[in-house]
DNA sequence: TTGAATAATGCATTCGATTTCAATTTAAAA
DNA sequence: TTTTAAATTGAAATCGAATGCATTATTCAA
């Protein structure tokens, strides 16, 4: 069913048929009327992909994702999603393990003509993102920045969540602190890392340990229990993500048979679901994601609409949660 | 960059170009070559949506998925992504949350002419599959069947799963059960529910009480927390996936004072990720998703090539997964 | 060396809609 | 009723690659 098929039944050019499918175009509205008769006969819908050659829009934006095992992308995506789609733009999905296959994973971006990307994913740097400017493709960043290189950034505000987070551990009396950071090969990790401890050496807490695990769950566990092999156990985990604490609090209770949080405070960050799930309960700083994802959708389909619109980092509070896995 | 500027850089036509990045077609080395080297030069990528428009194929299967946040999907689109970026495949993903909604998605999927469907939601009777039939695209449902209906379908043997489950739980002493099913809607809860009660009828055990949730792990939670209002606790609670068994777990412990498993017994469904974190230990039946997902793209993908291979319907085992939630 | 069979190549058409431009119709103003 | 401006309309070009067909170049056997 094309086009041309709706005209013959409608009696009128093919011309007018493209143009009774398009909002604000010049047809009469009895033409309009002749065509969507025919093409509701007909059960007639516009090609998007031809459509897609001549006006050179895609109406599709790429979602690069890393690690979709990290429990706070699930739900972002599905924001994200929703919000592409209530503004009519559809999500082609990329999943980016290892860096070495970006440089493929660009190559099908570009075919695919995306209007824009959003990427979920640490595998991105300034090179990168000047190949896309290149392509004149818009991209947006999640909670993440590449240093000397201004680009489009949503990003939680690690800064006052974390300050808050520290006020909260040592006005509840913790003073003997570990941190259990996220790999120094990811951004987020190291920001959330260095923020922490900036914020403990203002309230005179300097030298504090770090064990370095890669957000994950078993990581968490893992790291927690080789630190206590050697050392006495800390007041408190300040953790890079929830994912980690929850693995810190099993080991901690479980592994070295310590309450927490009357033995040892643990905390979080971003809010994912199973971290207020009662068994654990925790502490941590929430990130707003309904918002984050609205306003990577909104930053990036502005690039789109106007492309000489400049770079913007915008940066969202998030949210301390008083769980009960830290003495506070 | 269009397939005639490269032309013209390496002297040939543009068929020769075009031959050139087709495998298989007849171009000499000395052509292919020159081809080669001015794309290289100017950074030639071939347009995937010229090539869909003449070809007739898009290169892209529609992901539809309910409820990301049920925590077996996140896993599953992963995989069902990788499984299809390894036969060159890309994912068009959508969401569909509620019924009404599900029109104008079939509508999007036309347009954009997608190659086939998997469909990881509930929302799906057969008259939406006899749509897809019209279209001639193929689909593959998870988990899900149709009846009177032959479609494409991957599921995991609940028949199985459940009756070793069952033995297991019966084995270990347990006697008065509480079964907590998702929605009536949802056929999977349906067939978890009827199979879990037609084992427990074969050791003899009848009448067993049954708690309608929705699957999330906050109905678990009241569910169970609504059931010991009016009731004695049983010995074990079957549960229709394992967030719902964690909801219930929490319940127990925290709400109830409920020891699991010495009081208590609870099994899930699914094995997902969280389900064997040590502070849960979810007895359960794990989907083998990685097999899984290569099947929903096999069979996908096999309809595609060819597309009057007839329905089929693969159900592969699951898993007993005996942790330490429930007596056994 | 010749002829037949095969491989390589280019021309021109095609996919299905959008859009410019010129022609025509309609509406409004005089 | 005539003139002018505005709104509709259709013809034709366009997006960028794939491919059937006819032509030319190559290979191999005789």
């Amino acid at each position: 069913m094309t086009s041309y098929d709706v005209a013959r039944v409608a009696g009128v050019s093919q011309s007018a048929v493209s143009r009774a499918f398009r909002p604000g175009l010049s047809v009469s509205a009895k033409t309009k009327d002749k065509v969507m008769k025919a093409a509701k006969k007909l059960n007639y819908k516009p090609n998007a992909i031809a459509r897609m050659l001549i006006t050179q829009r895609s109406g599709m934006v790429a979602v690069i994702i890393s690690s979709i095992s990290n429990l706070i992308y699930p739900e972002l995506l599905s924001r994200i999603t929703d919000q592409l789609s209530s503004r009519d733009v559809r999500v082609l999905l990329f999943t980016l393990d290892e860096k070495e296959q970006l440089a493929e994973l660009l190559d099908q971006i570009w075919t695919f003509q995306v209007d824009g990307v959003i990427a979920l994913t640490a595998h991105f740097d300034h090179e990168d993102i000047a190949r896309f400017e290149e392509h004149n493709i818009p991209v947006v960043l999640y909670n993440r920045q590449v240093p000397d290189h201004p680009a489009n950034t949503v990003c939680v505000d690690h800064e006052q969540g974390l300050k808050q987070l520290v006020d909260l551990l040592v006005a509840g009396g913790n003073r003997r602190f570990l941190v259990l950071s996220g790999p120094t090969e990811s951004d987020v990790a190291n920001e959330r890392r260095i923020i922490a401890l900036r914020h403990l050496s203002r309230h005179g807490i300097d030298e504090v340990p770090v064990a370095y695990g890669d957000f994950s769950y078993q990581s968490g566990k893992d790291c927690f229990a080789r630190w206590m092999k050697d050392h006495d156990a800390p007041d408190a985990v300040i953790c890079s993500n929830d994912t980690m604490a929850i693995g810190c609090i099993d080991e901690a209770r479980d592994g070295q048979g310590l309450k927490v949080p009357e033995e040892l405070s643990v905390t979080g960050f971003d809010g994912i679901h199973a971290a207020f799930w009662t068994g654990y309960d925790l502490t941590t700083v929430r990130q707003p994601v309904n918002q984050m994802a609205k306003a990577a959708v909104d930053i990036l389909m502005e690039r789109v609409e106007n492309p000489t619109v400049p770079p913007e980092k915008r940066v969202l509070a998030g949210s301390l949660f008083k769980g009960s896995s830290a003495r506070s």
